[in-house]
DNA sequence: TTGTAAGCGTTATCAA
DNA sequence: TTGATAACGCTTACAA
């Protein structure tokens, strides 16, 4: 007998729960339970078996326990293509920080949009690999009929609400926000105003621009009246917006946005062709990322609190996955601030 | 015999492949031959089956499917802290585009730096649940001694190499493209230049400053005389390194930044003290995000394929998870180009 | 071409 | 407290 006996590993791999249960000189059942319920083994057992695991490294196979217990740990997060954006990471280190304290991992659907993609993430969904879903988008993968609604796995959304159906949702005060923005701009004397959108129809979209309606009717103006551009988030179409913009006769004075980009893209626009912010334009972002605060002029935003807003999407879902009974028609509000800075003054 | 005889599916849960081979009226073997090789059973038992996977909504178990087959399709790509950056999302597109071309799925790691997640993932990897590694880090987990890198699973590096072993890598000519910023500011006639470093022994890191200082001695500059300042690669890192160059007498008139963010941050601070950008200071970039060109002044950078970077390394990996031989030593080497824009000028 | 049956490695039930 | 053993749902020799 050799001092050290690591014959017990056969050649092929890693250690199992076998040979664990061998070199330990017990049952597998015991091994198990040593590394599960520590407390139902007696301590020195427990600590020979603890000693066979550390000696030949063993750790247990992720497949077998999935099958075995039904459950994968695997959560799916579901966000827009808007990812490249300087939003969305803030949110997803909050998910993914409360994910991993709960011994949870996430997996990353839509980067893009392709169609394989998605297929492999709603057969990830069926096949019973993932627990849990969450939504950073309304518009949930579906292919031939199946989507991933019917899986009958929790699913929480985060700054959006399903379509046609109820399910948890952590929002932020999209419209109050909104209100914000509009009646900062309203004080500082601007009447004429421009309202640069997101993607149409979105959650926050919708919100946010019946928060703008509502404080101008509430000043008198007349919505309808103010110019209203569609971009999609992304300083380009902020650059499209502005273009849009200098063609306008007269020329609005506040600009409304909807996210950072879009008031960072328009600046540059306007700067480019001699214009001055906020001299002779005052812009309202959305969002408040990092850049906000290291462009020229810096910019007026609503700040949102990413990280929490992921946070608490993430402990609801683990709430949920816990057996805790969760009201679909929950919602868990987070509130964003007026961050006034360099892009807004009051008008001539 | 009721028309609809959805009574093959048991209360509990989904269909398995049982209930398919029931109601196709075949054995399981043959159901499971269908799903994997079609052309292996004849059209017309072929037919049946599907017919019955789709009635039932059958999706194969992937647990049972992992367990038996011994591969996951899930691949741990391990990002820096520098996610929030503008610049990994791009190579992560890459990346995951290929990937769920064939049918694997993305696991992110190292959103933070929690010892949590570290060792889940770990786990993971040892658990035999996850089939190959991406780095875009040098730092690889470990924890208590056990390191990601001796589970034997495929590994590649993205922008970054190991520092104690080899593994296939794909990477920039980094010291080229510092040599183009470098030479860039010397041709404009810039003689005192700056060096504004990323993270320390990182490999961009190291690459770069050997091409800084060489193009300046080669045109008989001694590179000890350039002030370098260490950032870490982000906005607040490089408007500290502007506070630092403020102090300097006599200042730097060009300034060589390794990433685009530390180059914004840069220009922001020394504007706001009055001096201008590029008439008192000319500043290139490193990374080509899409600020660069929204930023005021548009930033003169080098771009890097990030996508392709990306892509390149998920396909390496992709051949050496099929088999293929891939040697250690294996480099792909991709090539930045400098972009010239307006945040360099001759100098007076 | 199809069916039978033996695993894959774990956990949970039941008995000892 | 521990051990034997039957699942979990699938794939794949091997046999028919």
């Amino acid at each position: 007998m050799t001092p050290a006996q690591d014959n017990s590993t056969p050649l092929t791999g890693a250690a199992r729960i076998g040979d664990v249960a061998r070199a330990a000189g017990v049952s597998t059942a015991t091994v198990s339970r040593t590394l599960t319920y520590p407390e139902r083994v007696r301590a020195e057992t427990r600590q020979k078996v603890l000693d066979a695991v550390r000696r030949l490294d063993y750790t247990p196979n992720e497949a077998a326990r999935v099958l075995r217990a039904g459950a994968s740990r695997m959560i799916l997060v579901q966000i827009p293509h808007r990812f490249g954006g300087a939003f969305f990471p803030g949110v997803l280190s909050g998910i993914d920080e409360q994910l991993a304290k709960h011994g949870y991992t996430m997996i990353m659907g839509s980067l893009d949009d392709s169609e394989n993609k998605a297929r492999r993430l709603i057969d990830l969904v069926f096949a019973g690999q993932l627990d849990g879903i969450i939504l950073l988008t309304g518009h949930v993968p579906a292919i031939g009929g199946r989507s991933m609604l019917d899986a009958g796995i929790p699913i929480v959304s985060i700054c959006a609400e399903l379509r046609d159906r109820q399910s948890p949702s952590v929002l932020l005060n999209d419209e109050d926000c909104a209100v914000l923005q509009t009646q900062h701009l309203l004080d500082l004397g601007h009447r004429r105003l421009m309202y640069v959108a997101g993607i149409p129809n979105n959650y926050n979209e919708v919100h946010r621009y019946r928060g703008f309606c509502k404080t101008l009717a509430k000043a008198g103006l007349d919505p309808i009246e103010a110019p209203r551009y569609e971009g999609d988030y992304t300083l380009a179409s902020g650059a499209a917006a502005a273009r849009a913009f200098l063609t306008l006769k007269p020329r609005p004075t506040g600009i409304v946005c909807c996210s950072d980009e879009m008031a960072i893209g328009f600046i540059k626009v306007i700067t480019d062709v001699g214009l001055s912010c906020p001299r002779d334009v005052s812009i309202v972002g959305f969002d408040g990322i990092e850049f906000a605060d290291y462009c020229e002029p810096t910019l007026t935003t609503i700040w949102q609190p990413r990280a929490e807003l992921g946070a608490s999407g993430a402990r609801l879902l683990i709430d949920a996955l816990s057996g805790k009974p969760i009201a679909a028609d929950t919602r868990i509000m987070h509130r964003g601030d007026l961050r006034v800075r360099a892009s807004t003054s009051p008008i001539w």
